[in-house]
RNA sequence: GCGAGUGUAGCUCAGGGGUUAGAGCAUCCGGUUGUGGUCCGGAGGGUCGUGGGUUCGAAACCCAUCACUCGCCCCA
C-alpha cells in the first residue's frame, strides 16, 4: 500500500512479532557468549555530537561524509550550537564513554558489548537499511594478538550457534599502522602514475580519494594492473608481521579456519593492525554479516590517553537473512498453551478466574471472553495454534466439571473443575512453565569447604 | 550521490482504452440444540499509489511526482 497517509520512513522497518523471534534468538546467543567471556553491557546514546563521529571514524569516509544521519534540534533553547548525528556504529560512542567514565581505572582490558539500532542515511537495498541493528563488542586497554584471537573466536562461536557459519568465510588481514598505510598509499599512487588512463573511471576517482579501495575493486582492468603493484604487506613493520603471525598461530590452535586476504581494507579510518570480516561464501564482501578490527589510536584521537582496543560489529538483519535462507528457525516463545472457551454468563465468570490462575502459574493462556458461538471460539483456538483447549459451558458449571481437549489429537475428556489446572500443568511439564522470579540468582557459588 | 524495475483487496497476483474491477489465499458469519484444522455456502473489504494530460470514454496510453524493490558506490 503506498497511498497510506503515514508509513514507516524510508529504509526503516517495523520489527514485527515474527521478526522478533529471530531478534530475540540472536540477542540470546550474543548475551550468552558475551557473559561467558566476562563482557559487560553498555548502551551509549543513539545520538552523539557529530564531531565525535567525524573525528573518530574519519571525515573522509563514506560513513561520515555521505551517510551520517544528522539530527535537527527544533525547539531547542539554542544556546547549544553543536551538531548531532544518529550513531552509524557503536565504537566511537563507546570509546567516548570509556574516556568520560575514566574506565582506564578499571582492570584492563575493559570488555563491553552492546545491542541496538544504528543509522546510516543511504539508499536502502537488500541488507542495507537506514535503521538497522548491530551487536557489538569492544575490548579496550590491552593490545595482544591473543585478545584478537579470543574476540574472533567469540564471534565465530556466535555465528556457529546461529547455524550460519557454514555459509560464511572469515577474512583476515593486517593493515599495519597509519604511517605504514600512508607510505603504502604514496607508493600505490606512484605506481599508477602514467597508468591512470587504463583505469576505469570509477577507479580513477578512487585513486584520488581512497586508493586503498582500489585493492578490492571488481574491475578486471584494475585487478590486472594491481598484479604488479606494490602490496601493503611490503610496508608493514616487522612488529606488525610478528603480531599477525602470532594471531594466525592462535587461530590455528583454536581450530578456526580463516582466509588470509591481503586486500581486505575496512572503510573506517580508525583501524590498524588486525582487521577481519565475515563474508557470504556465495556473493562476497557486499553482504558481510560482520566485521571488526583493532583501533589502537582511536581513544587518543578522541582526547583520551593512548589506549589500544579491538572491536567487532555484527549485522542482525543480515544474519537473519542468512538464517532464513538456510532454513534455520528461531524458536517461538509465544506459543499459546491453553485456549479457554466458555458459554453462558456463569461460565464466563468462572473462566475469567481460571484464565488468571493459569497465567499466574506460567501457562500461556488465551481466553475467548466475547459472546461468540462455540464454533467460532474453537476456530480461534485453532488459529492461535493452542495445544490444549478448556471448555466450560452451562452444563459443566452445573456439574462442577470442565472439558479438556487435546487440539492435536482431537480428543477430549470431562473432569472435575478443580482437576483442570493440575492436569494441564502435568501435560505441559513443570519445567516448561513460563515463570520468573526477580529474586533468583543473587548468589550462585557454593562454599567449597576448604 | 548515480542507474534500473515495480505500484490493482490484508497477502500473492490476473486484467489491459468501452456498462457495476477479478481470482486464490486470509478475515468474519453460517452449514439446527454446545466443538477447531478438511469440505460446502455466504458476507465484508478496492479513491486500480498521487497529480495532471491525451480521449466521447483512462485502472489501462503519456508526463510529473511519491513510495517500494534491486543494482552501483560504500558498508552491518
Amino acid at each position: 500500500m503506498s497511498n497510506l497517509e503515514f508509513q514507516s520512513p524510508k529504509g526503516t522497518h517495523d520489527v514485527l512479532p515474527l521478526d522478533h523471534q529471530y531478534h530475540t534468538y540472536i540477542k540470546k546467543a550474543v548475551r550468552h557468549r558475551a557473559r561467558q567471556a566476562g563482557f559487560k553491557r553498555i548502551d551509549p546514546p543513539m545520538f552523539e555530537e557529530r564531531a565525535l563521529f567525524e573525528r573518530g571514524i574519519g571525515d573522509h569516509t563514506d560513513v561520515v561524509e555521505k551517510e551520517l544521519f544528522t539530527v535537527s534540534k527544533k525547539g531547542a533553547d539554542d544556546k547549544d550550537n553543536r551538531d548531532y548525528a544518529l550513531r552509524p556504529e557503536f565504537t566511537a560512542g563507546i570509546c567516548r564513554a570509556y574516556i568520560e567514565h575514566a574506565m582506564d581505572q578499571l582492570p584492563q582490558p575493559v570488555e563491553l558489548y552492546s545491542i541496538g539500532p544504528c543509522f546510516r542515511y543511504d539508499r536502502p537495498q537488500k541488507g542495507r537499511y537506514r535503521q538497522f541493528h548491530q551487536f557489538n563488542f569492544e575490548v579496550i586497554g590491552l593490545s595482544d594478538a591473543s585478545l584478537d584471537a579470543q574476540l574472533i573466536l567469540m564471534t565465530w562461536k556466535i555465528l556457529s550457534d546461529l547455524q550460519i557459519m557454514g555459509r560464511l568465510r572469515l577474512q583476515i588481514n593486517n593493515i599495519g599502522t597509519a604511517e605504514n598505510r600512508k607510505e603504502y598509499v604514496a607508493a600505490l599512487k606512484d605506481y599508477f602514475i602514467g597508468k591512470e588512463r587504463n583505469l576505469p573511471e570509477l577507479d580513477q576517482k578512487r585513486l584520488e580519494t581512497n586508493p586503498l579501495r582500489l585493492l578490492d575493486s571488481k574491475e578486471e582492468d584494475t585487478q590486472i594492473l594491481l598484479k604488479r603493484a606494490p602490496t601493503l604487506d611490503q610496508f608493514l613493520s616487522d612488529e606488525s608481521k610478528k603480531y599477525h603471525a602470532s594471531l594466525l598461530e592462535y587461530l590455528d590452535a583454536l581450530d578456526i579456519t580463516y582466509e588470509e586476504n591481503p586486500l581486505l581494507v575496512r572503510g573506517l579510518d580508525y583501524y590498524n593492525q588486525t582487521v577481519f570480516e565475515y563474508w557470504d561464501k556465495s556473493t562476497g564482501a557486499q553482504n558481510a554479516v560482520g566485521g571488526g578490527g583493532r583501533y589502537d589510536s582511536l581513544i587518543e584521537t578522541l582526547g583520551g590517553k593512548s589506549t589500544p582496543g579491538i572491536g567487532f560489529a555484527g549485522g542482525i538483519e543480515r544474519i537473519i537473512w542468512h538464517m532464513k535462507e538456510s532454513g534455520v528457525e528461531a524458536p517461538n516463545k509465544d506459543q499459546v498453551d491453553v485456549f479457554v472457551a466458555q458459554l453462558g454468563p456463569e461460565a464466563k465468570k468462572k473462566c475469567l478466574v481460571l484464565v488468571n490462575e493459569l497465567r499466574e502459574l506460567g501457562i500461556h493462556t488465551v481466553g475467548a471472553l466475547g459472546e461468540a458461538s462455540l464454533k467460532s471460539q474453537m476456530r480461534l483456538a485453532d488459529r492461535f495454534q493452542a495445544r490444549y483447549a478448556l471448555l466450560l459451558g452451562q452444563m459443566e458449571v452445573k456439574e462442577g466439571t470442565i472439558i479438556l481437549k487435546d487440539m492435536v489429537a482431537g480428543k477430549q475428556k470431562a473432569m472435575k473443575f478443580e482437576k483442570a489446572i493440575p492436569e494441564i500443568v502435568k501435560l505441559i511439564g513443570e519445567d516448561n512453565l513460563d515463570t520468573y522470579s526477580i529474586k533468583d540468582k543473587l548468589g550462585k557459588y557454593a562454599d567449597p569447604g576448604i
